[in-house]
DNA sequence: GAAAAAAAATGAACTAGTTTAAGACTTTTA
DNA sequence: TAAAAGTCTTAAACTAGTTCATTTTTTTTC
């Protein structure tokens, strides 16, 4: 059988662990929406409770909060193969405190509430997979959260700019302040700096 | 059957996620390994691979890492019915930079790497728990890292003690700054501070 | 392609948190 | 139970990062 593009993605994506069948392929793509937002729509807003996970098979997201004073804090961008959302309301069911935003035309594959829970019904080894991907997940973000609190803004630019190569020419540098959790003043300040160099 | 106290502990823990059968609880704690360590132990020591992931059954442990001043950060406090390791060094094998170390008396089961794998194998519910129990340690530590960046240390204390009332007077004030990304000085006057009032 | 809106740069005054140093208090160890 | 080691407090000088205000540059929109 012949796949889209977008549909090729995602099956690579979850074949780093788990193989599939032919048939538990077409089940599993099944099993998926296709979404398209234009730039500067939102795919959540703080308040909504989202029903859906995402994949994005082409474009740029970023995912923020507004703290009490209303600033924006940018927890991730995400680009092609990266999976998004937010977790904790997709399980609760809680009104999510997050915004999701494109910051490109994107293109996403997202995965319904229930259809997440039929798919472990169906395909029981994507518990597997999910298992994988977490833990994956989880090793990055420990990595990060200690990582983050013990060097300088400066370094967390220097850092982000080599292990993102990809990712810093697609956004603002308003918004990779908002990520590195300082001001857009004292960015532009940091990376006239780091250029001089 | 009658089971030990700790053993208890695990299971209930398991139970939250997933239903087990009498010959599976028997055949899960058959994997287990029971580790004691005295207070000012190591668990693991940067260098070192890990071999074993653990739940903490009676005990207080921090966990951290040393920046390049040889300044500690410390990634967790882990008391009883928590999980703690380095899933990194756990899953790569390659060598931790976590310090583990316990603050207290500790008794631990431990999960080797072999009965990890087995355990999927023979029981694939497994998949399962770990799937929620990394999905859940996921949706804190996204959390956790998104809202770190956005408060002052006067509010991460706060926040600290009133969702860790147990552990903060298990600790000592250096280890809580350490914790808190803080130097110990500025802890004092933190606390000075909030008591005043 | 002109006007409007948003992003980036620059600088001066300010503040949260660090550093260094020294003394008081507590806990550990022999 | 005395000595040693570690923890906590206080204070003064310092620095990384903020805030506010203004101008320049780039991007978006109609």
């Amino acid at each position: 059988m012949l796949y889209k593009e977008s549909h090729i993605l995602i099956l690579n994506n979850v074949s780093r662990f788990i193989d599939l069948t032919e048939l538990e392929k077409q089940k599993y793509i099944s099993l998926l929406t296709e979404i398209n937002i234009k730039r500067k729509a939102f795919l959540m807003q703080a308040g909504d409770i989202t029903s859906y996970e995402y994949f994005i098979t082409k474009g740029c997201l970023k995912v923020y909060t507004l703290d009490d004073d209303g600033a924006p804090h940018i927890s991730m961008f995400a680009v092609e193969d990266y999976w998004t959302g937010d977790m904790a309301s997709f399980m609760t069911k809680e009104p999510t405190r997050y915004f999701i935003k494109a910051t490109e035309d994107t293109e996403l594959l997202g995965i319904s509430r229930a259809n997440y829970e039929l798919l472990f019904q169906e395909i029981p080894k994507f518990e597997r997979f999910y298992r994988m991907l977490y833990q994956k997940s989880l090793i990055s973000y420990i990595r990060r959260s200690n990582h983050g609190i013990s060097l300088t803004a400066e370094e967390r630019y220097i850092e982000f700019k080599t292990k993102y190569p990809n990712i810093v020419n697609r956004i603002t540098q308003k918004d990779l302040a908002g990520y590195i959790g300082i001001t857009p003043e004292f960015m532009s300040k940091i990376i006239t700096k780091v250029n001089r160099r």
